[in-house]
RNA sequence: GGCAUCGUGGCCGAGUGGCUAGGCACAGCUCUGCAAAAGCUUGUACAGCGGUUCGAAUCCGCUCGAUGCCUCCA
């Protein structure tokens, strides 16, 4: 049989045209990906999350398809300096003198923390985690190639790419659709004196200060690498010059991303990326989350419930399902009441599920299974709509349920088929757990549960409602609803 | 100020020219010993103004509002 990806066509957003394209690989049945990580300098917060989250999708998708991929996500552990201007400071340096820890000391902690975080949120992960410190010797090729192509130069043991040479030959903004005449119009006065030959230009590898702890020697001098030069050299690297996606944060795009395709077409000839992928961002009361403003919510404080912002805790995997029930190129708000109607939703969808798995077949079919499936993927086709395929699980539920209730039936090979597909979509490609998965299957608990339904379902025989009642109210106030069907009674926890 | 994106019913959120996703909430009905669960049915939309079109939430213009980027940020 054909693999998948055949016979399901992806047409992606792509950043660069603006416009949605086939995804359309280099290479058949292999897919390069590249995202940009995180800085591991403070906890990932959830906004953090929801970009890893898209391109985690992305992935399983690609995975569910047949497609070999690579996919790279980085770790920023390098450090960015906190301003443009010449006097910066390291942001590692910074905080590990804030907590008088080695540089990498606390690279390591909230590198700990970021996978630990990731795993909770049920991610795959990467093909390959590289770090920035680990690859400084690959950079400082990558600069030495852009000063021997002439869109680079040295100043006084730093080196700068030189963006308006660099515009005369190539296009310096294309990705963001800006126009360099432009930028140079709305520059606003250097406060210091720099030493770039325009404000445009970006470090390529800076000075160190003789205070300044992160530093490796280089052929300009003891210094640091640029902050847009990692991506360059380790994505050249892992994936080569020209390679299927890149993907990360919408505000990366400007200035982080256009940087990257200068610095690679600088020594390359040719645009590195085919097809740029931007996620859009989280909102927390309507304004972007951001570790520098506070306005954030971390992962742990809703898993546990201690963020001030709820009134209660919410699973990984409703924090799963509610981002996915949006688009990820679409700003996405979170409140606590969102969170409650998606909860819900979930619920309803893993119950969906876990009568899907007792369902019986029947003689014949009342149930489009090829529309329904092909509906499903065209969805995730269609950029990876995760709102609309939800939207046909959703489907797929009334229709478990009506088949439960004896209106509706599938013949064997059907039901077998339903099953796998719908169990594919939920755990492989949207990443979800089923509820028990999260809390750890507990045979004592379910045991004792079914016990006491055996024991309601005597008294309800014997016309005992003050027993059975009472046995059906009590665990409701515990936290587990009993539901009656035609076919017995089920329970679920919260 | 420049560049870009967005404004959908009570809430969240899909949808790029006609056939109006889905979830949550609300109401009625069926089922039930009563409930819950489940099923069935119904309602309230496309920021405003103007234009293009036989026809626009969807295309164009303007206005208002929100957000992102232009300094590190997913």
């Amino acid at each position: 049989m054909a693999p998948l990806y055949q016979q399901h066509p992806i047409y992606v957003t792509n950043s660069l045209s603006g416009k949605k394209e086939e995804l359309l690989p280099l290479k058949e049945g292999y897919l390069g990906m590249y995202v940009c990580g995180p800085t591991v300098y403070s906890n990932v917060h959830l906004g953090n999350c929801r970009t890893f989250l898209s391109f985690d999708m992305i992935f399983r998708y690609f995975r569910h398809l047949g497609y070999k991929v690579r996919y790279v996500r980085n770790i920023t552990d390098a450090g960015h300096l906190e301003n443009d201007a010449d006097e910066g400071e390291d942001k590692i340096a910074k905080k590990a003198k804030l907590e008088q820890l080695e540089p990498m000391e606390v690279v390591q902690r909230y590198t700990v923390d970021f996978h630990q975080t990731l795993e909770r949120l049920n991610f795959l992960p990467p093909s390959i985690e590289p770090t920035a410190t680990g690859h400084i010797i690959e950079q400082i090729e990558l600069i030495k190639e852009i000063i021997d192509a002439g869109y680079a130069y040295v100043q006084n043991g730093s080196v700068y790419f030189d963006v308006i040479k660099f515009n005369e030959d190539r296009e310096y903004g294309k990705l963001s659709g800006r126009k360099l005449e432009d930028m140079i119009a709305n520059t606003r006065e250097l406060t210091a004196q720099s030493e770039k030959k325009a404000p445009q230009d970006f470090a390529l590898w800076k000075k160190a200060e003789p205070q300044h702890i992160m530093r490796w020697p280089s052929p300009w001098g003891d210094g640091f690498p640029g902050w847009h030069l990692e991506c360059t050299a380790m994505s050249t690297k892992y994936l080569g010059k020209q390679f299927d996606i890149h993907g990360g944060g919408m505000d990366l795009k400007f200035p982080h991303h256009e940087c990257e395709i200068a610095q690679a077409e600088a020594c390359n000839g040719e645009t590195p990326v085919r097809y740029w992928l931007h996620a859009n961002m989280l909102t927390l009361n309507g304004k972007k989350m951001s570790k520098s403003t506070g306005n954030n919510i971390y992962p742990n404080e809703i898993f546990n419930g201690s963020s001030p912002l709820l009134t209660r805790a919410y699973s990984p995997s409703v924090v799963r399902f509610f981002m996915l029930q949006a688009h990820y190129t679409s700003i996405l708000d979170i409140s606590e009441s969102a969170l409650q109607a998606s909860e819900k939703g979930y619920l309803r969808l893993m119950d969906g599920l876990k009568r899907l798995e007792t369902l019986d077949a029947g003689k014949n079919s009342d149930f489009d299974l090829k529309a329904w499936a092909a509906n499903c993927y065209k969805a995730m086709g269609d950029d990876f709509n995760t709102p609309i395929l939800i939207a046909h699980l959703f489907d797929g539920v009334k229709f478990v349920n009506q088949a439960q209730e004896g209106k509706m039936s599938l013949n064997a090979s059907d039901l077998e088929e339903f099953k796998r597909l719908f169990k594919a979509f939920i755990f492989d490609v949207l990443g979800l757990l089923a509820p028990q998965q999260q809390s750890g299957n507990n045979k004592a608990l379910d045991g004792a549960i079914q016990l006491l339904i055996d024991l309601r379902t005597q008294a309800r025989g014997d016309r005992d409602f003050a027993t059975s009642d009472r046995i059906r109210d009590e665990l409701a106030n515990l936290g587990v609803q009993l539901k009656d069907g035609k076919e017995g009674t089920t329970y679920s926890v919260e």
